[in-house]
DNA sequence: AACTTAACGTAC
DNA sequence: GACGTACGTTAAGTTA
């Protein structure tokens, strides 16, 4: 086999990882992502590839000779961005610890360097790999060269770029110079393009071919363009060409990379907050297994419960067969007290034919030994993600776990909430203790990823090291939740509310199959007919509900006006449909299509999958620690998105129903991001009108459009109530034009205009983007915090994003707040009222209750004091209900 | 065949 | 690029 060598254009790289990768930093706030970006494109490389020979090229700043000849060259390149040009060294550093060679040469490019190797080594029984992106390199392309781009896994041969460029490698250089670089402030002939370029050199072969020819070409256009500026044309080949006599080693020892430094590495790894890379064994604590206790006899499980006399926190991890709660049952719990000892009680240990395992202890046994203490309303419980623990403890044991149930999970979601991931083990890691992964031990299990199937004494190991990590990160976050000033709300908030949704999700909805039933029959009768239609009308059969036919279809056979486009192509959404609407009958039908595609995938047919046989009801998961601001999320189904504005959508609400006998109460707070922006923005006119109880659209609308309330039309009014929404998203007169199809000047009017009216609101803003510039942070009423490391970056675009969620995220948080400290006062509540109402469902700003028709009334007061004095604010929340049979809004 | 990404659309 | 926060589906591309 031949010999392969690569080398890497890291310049190019630098940059494209700089870009593609989504900005991250250390613990200290130094940009890293660029790092992290070119990290991952060498490991790639090393593992897919595995050179033998290896070399990486950088630029060097300083004059480079290409400026000499052409001052305009890369004029308009701007400077790199700062807090790109930090993480350089860094880059560098990496290289080095790699132990890769390296090579730099002052005022020379990254692109010579590589020709100039590939001069040198090429011609001989190797194959070269240029790992690069930059169309440039592509000139040294031949039968020996080819360049590889990682990011795109693209191999570029002679023959692929003769396809693509439909000239050869070698011509390349000269069609270039025809067509100069935007990029590079390269001239090239002006009004030629690639097309134009590739035809003249296919004709004449060379740059010389083509000026040569030029007497015999027939006046037009281009012959006097490329008249004209004969010497741009051949002052480009200059700056493009490539300057392959610059040093580098002649012999292939040269290109020979060795192992890589370790320790270099792992310190590097560590500075720049990579810990993920960090090699285990060079910072791993070993895990005390010697304190891990398998509980198997009546003896051993009393001694576990004298043991927990005087504890002052429980740390529970229960190990199930099954990741989803309702078909899960119990194979065994580990508990800890302290980090000396942790215990694992086996009890659903299954044996290879699927018979319970022997030497384990009846799971009645162990609850009822447990249930004084995990029933105990004194005892802390810690787990992570304690909620599962909550429900499968209730579901499958009749067990209701109760003391604050701390989560070590939550904790770690309140304290840093962009970060990655906030799996145990990971979370572990970073605390120096690596666990053993699920699927290892889970691995050889005859009925995979069952827990029931592990090995009991691996149970044992792996059970007890979760309870001991979630304690240890537990022992870490407390003091800084303390310190962050955020105890109160994990306390006082978070925590209690966790039982809540436990309970929630259990309960479920129910939701009518045979309603459902019938919707699918419809949906999918009405969607075989527009199918029909519409492909007769194309002529051809075609995927609906692929853009992309849809786009050829709409743009190319029918050659209708194209709005918008996306990275891939044209876009086809529903705004454009809209546009084209008048100008076809297909675009109508398409609109229609989408509508009930959407309806019938999303929700008819998975609700339908979601039922539980059993009971009829689905059953969500409330996630507590998914969002940026604090909201809630809801999967499986997601109950937060169930559709409600359009006729259609809510046919679908039909099929949620109340159990026989009981109705639903639907609570939803009112305005509560606009009152939330009042209270911060103590804005005169935002806090009087609702002061007052006027109607906020209609009242921004009056002095919008400057006219009486009585002759506000509802046009009027929905303006205004975008307007209102744009506030709070940060929007600027480009969003707003967008949103009402108005132009761009008449957006900014309103804008103007809004500000006008509602100085404070303006003021408001500024100073929370002016804090958040200082504290690269912001806060919500209850002190839940996101981090916001962009709102002092040079590129605009993030920056600019990062101002809008600085504006955003008080707004959306605290209104969070608010309805999460409503849910922790109302359940309790309606218990103490001896209420059967249960709670079933969050909306963001709407809670769902299900409930005995006779019992409406005084579950209404009940609700309506936890949710309107949910938090103290200088203007009044206010709760509207409504009461139905199903979920449908009449 | 299993995975990822892009486009799209639903909610607040 | 341009209005914040989510979740989920389908098509189409990529990788094993």
């Amino acid at each position: 086999m031949t010999e392969e060598v690569y080398l890497v254009d890291g310049s190019a790289y630098i940059y494209r990882a700089y870009h593609a990768v989504a900005p991250l930093s250390n613990a200290e706030g130094m940009p890293t992502h660029a790092v992290f970006g070119f990290l991952n494109i060498l490991k790639r490389l090393l593992k897919d590839k595995q050179p033998k020979y290896l070399a990486v090229a950088f630029d060097m700043r300083g004059k480079v000779f290409r400026h000499e000849i052409y001052p305009e060259y890369k004029a308009n390149r701007p400077p790199m961005p700062d807090d790109l040009a930090v993480q350089i060294p860094y880059i560098k550093e990496l290289v080095h610890a790699m132990n890769i060679p390296c090579f730099e040469i002052e005022g020379i490019e990254a692109d010579d360097i590589i020709a100039a190797a590939v001069k040198v080594l090429s011609g001989q029984e190797r194959k070269i790999v240029v790992v690069s992106g930059d169309k440039d390199l592509l000139q040294l392309v031949d039968d020996t060269v080819v360049m590889w781009d990682p990011m795109k896994n693209k191999v570029m041969d002679s023959d692929a770029v003769e396809e693509k460029y439909h000239v050869k490698p070698e011509q390349l250089l000269d069609c270039y110079s025809l067509m100069g670089d935007s990029s590079d402030n390269v001239p090239g002939v002006p009004g030629v393009g690639p097309k134009t370029a590739e035809k003249l050199i296919n004709e004449h072969g060379t740059l010389e071919g083509v000026y040569e020819a030029l007497g015999s070409m027939k006046k037009s256009k281009l012959r006097e363009r490329l008249e004209e500026n004969r010497d741009k044309a051949f002052l480009s080949r200059e700056l493009i060409r490539l300057k392959d006599d610059v040093d580098v080693p002649s012999r292939l020892s040269g290109y020979l990379p060795k192992s890589p430094d370790e320790a270099l590495l792992n310190d590097l790894y560590t500075r720049l907050g990579f810990s993920s890379m960090v090699k285990i064994e060079s910072k791993a604590v070993p895990i005390p297994t010697e304190g891990f206790k398998l509980v198997r006899t009546e003896d051993e499980l009393q001694s576990v419960v004298t043991s927990l006399q005087g504890a002052d926190l429980l740390v529970i991890d229960t190990e199930t067969s099954s990741l989803d709660v309702s078909r899960a049952t119990l194979v065994g719990i580990s508990l800890c007290t302290d980090l000396q000892s942790s215990w694992y009680i086996p009890v659903g240990h299954c044996a290879e034919d699927g018979s319970l395992a022997a030497g384990q202890l009846p799971a009645s046994t162990v609850i009822e030994a447990l249930r004084p203490y995990l029933e105990s309303t004194s005892l802390p419980k810690l787990g992570h993600n304690i909620k599962y623990d909550y429900s499968i403890l209730k579901k499958s044991c009749n067990l209701s776990l109760k003391g604050p149930l701390y989560d070590s999970m939550i904790a770690a979601y309140l304290i840093e909430s962009g970060r990655r991931s906030l799996k145990l083990d990971d979370l572990c890691l970073e605390h120096g203790l690596a666990l053993t992964p699920f699927d290892q031990v889970v691995e050889d299990t005859k009925k995979e990823n069952c827990f029931a199937y592990v090995p009991i004494d691996q149970a044992c190991k792996y059970s007890c090291e979760d309870v001991y990590g979630a304690l240890l990160l537990w022992q870490s976050y407390e003091p800084q939740l303390k310190e962050l000033e955020q105890l109160e709300l994990f306390l006082g908030v978070e925590t209690p509310l966790v039982p809540i949704l436990a309970d929630m999700e259990l309960e479920g909805i129910t939701v009518s199959k045979a309603v459902l039933g019938q919707l699918e029959k419809e949906f999918q009768t009405e969607l075989d007919a527009l199918e029909g239609e519409i492909c007769a009308l194309a002529g051809y059969n075609f995927n609906i509900q692929s853009p992309k036919q849809l786009g050829v279809l709409l743009f190319e056979e029918l050659d209708l006006p194209h709005g918008r486009k996306t990275k891939t192509g044209y876009s086809t959404d529903m705004k454009v449909l809209e546009k084209l609407a008048p100008k076809h009958e297909i675009p109508a039908k398409i609109m229609r299509y989408r509508i009930l595609a959407k309806l019938q995938s999303t929700y008819v047919k998975k609700l339908k999958k979601l039922i539980d046989p059993d009971s009829g009801r689905v059953h969500t998961s409330f996630n507590q620690t998914v969002t940026a601001t604090g909201r809630l999320s809801s999967s499986n189904p997601n109950m937060q998105n169930i559709p409600i504005r359009t006729e259609e959508g809510n046919r679908i609400r039909h099929a949620f129903v109340p159990a026989k006998g009981l109705v639903f109460l639907s609570a939803d707070y009112s305005q509560i991001d606009l009152r939330v922006l009042a209270h911060y923005s103590q804005d005169a006119a935002l806090l009087h009108a609702f002061r007052n109880g006027e109607d906020i659209h209609a009242r921004t609308a009056a002095e919008l459009f400057a006219v009486s309330p009585l002759l506000l039309t509802s046009e009027m009014r929905r303006v205004a109530k975008s307007i209102n929404f744009g506030i709070v998203y940060g929007m600027s007169s480009f969003g707003l034009s967008n949103q009402l199809n108005i132009s761009r000047r008449e957006a900014s009017r309103f804008i103007e205009k809004y500000f006008h009216l509602y100085g404070g609101v303006k003021t408001f803003m500024e100073k929370v983007v002016e804090q958040a510039r200082i504290d690269e942070y912001v806060t919500t009423l209850l002190n839940r915090r996101r981090m916001l490391p962009e709102i002092n970056v040079k590129n605009k675009t993030q920056r600019e994003f990062a101002e809008r969620t600085a504006i955003n995220t008080p707004i959306q948080g605290s209104a969070a707040d608010i309805i999460k400290l409503a849910m922790v006062k109302v359940v309790p509540a309606l218990q103490r009222e001896n209420l059967s109402a249960r709670l079933l469902l969050q909306i963001h700003d709407e809670l769902v209750f299900e409930l005995p028709e006779s019992e409406l009334k005084e579950t209404q007061e009940v609700v309506r004091d936890s949710m309107e004095g949910a938090l103290q604010l200088d203007v009044p929340l206010i709760v509207n209900f409504e009461i139905g049979k199903s979920l449908a809004k009449s």
